[in-house]
DNA sequence: AGGTGGGCTATCC
DNA sequence: AGGATAGCCCACC
């Protein structure tokens, strides 16, 4: 398919879903330092394309949506992504690639937020002697070539990526 | 201009 | 299986 109508189509869902308060100033700043490559808006559709009692990683997003090196910045517009947003945004499905979920440090309460969230979709979290979180990709791993899924279109979930290989 | 730190990762021990 | 270590790219001192 082509890349350039994905984009464009992109560009309209986030005119059409976008509707995040940004009211912290750095966050303009942010999108344009990015030249509207990855934006917020694209974060938040393929993240909705994360099957239900599916994870995917923060890297394999920036992937899917053409910028493998702007993990980070997933991070950081899962972080901004506002609660009222709509439609939701299934957040906790965005899990580092080790399978674990990051901790967010000490003091603050979003993993253990993120492993409910999981577990009450069915996901299963085991929980580590030093509370570390994490999820078996093999069994819930959701990690579809770039380009076989549409970014931006209007996500048919049928079509081939839905599930991960085999692999030991 | 340089350092640090983010909901990160791939790669080597 | 865990760590240490580069890279990574931007925001914020």
């Amino acid at each position: 398919m082509q890349p350039s109508a994905g984009r464009v189509v992109a560009s309209l869902c986030e005119e059409k879903f976008e509707t995040t308060p940004i009211n912290n100033p750095s966050i303009g700043a942010f999108e344009s330092a990015l030249g509207a490559q990855l934006t917020h808006g694209k974060v938040y559709d393929v993240v909705r394309m994360i099957p239900a009692q599916h994870v995917t990683s923060y890297g394999h997003i920036a992937k899917l949506i053409g910028q493998p090196n702007y993990s980070r910045h997933v991070g950081q517009a899962l972080k901004f992504l506002s609660p009222n947003t709509t439609p939701p945004v299934p957040w906790h499905r965005v899990i580092a690639s080790s399978g674990a979920i990051s901790s967010r440090g000490p003091g603050t309460d979003g993993a253990q937020r993120q492993q409910e969230a999981l577990e009450a979709e069915g996901i299963e979290v085991m929980v580590g002697r030093g509370g570390e979180r994490k999820v078996d990709l093999r069994e819930y791993g959701w990690f579809p070539e770039p380009g076989s899924v549409a970014v931006g279109l209007f996500a048919q979930e049928g079509s081939d990526a839905d599930h991960i290989e085999e692999n030991n």
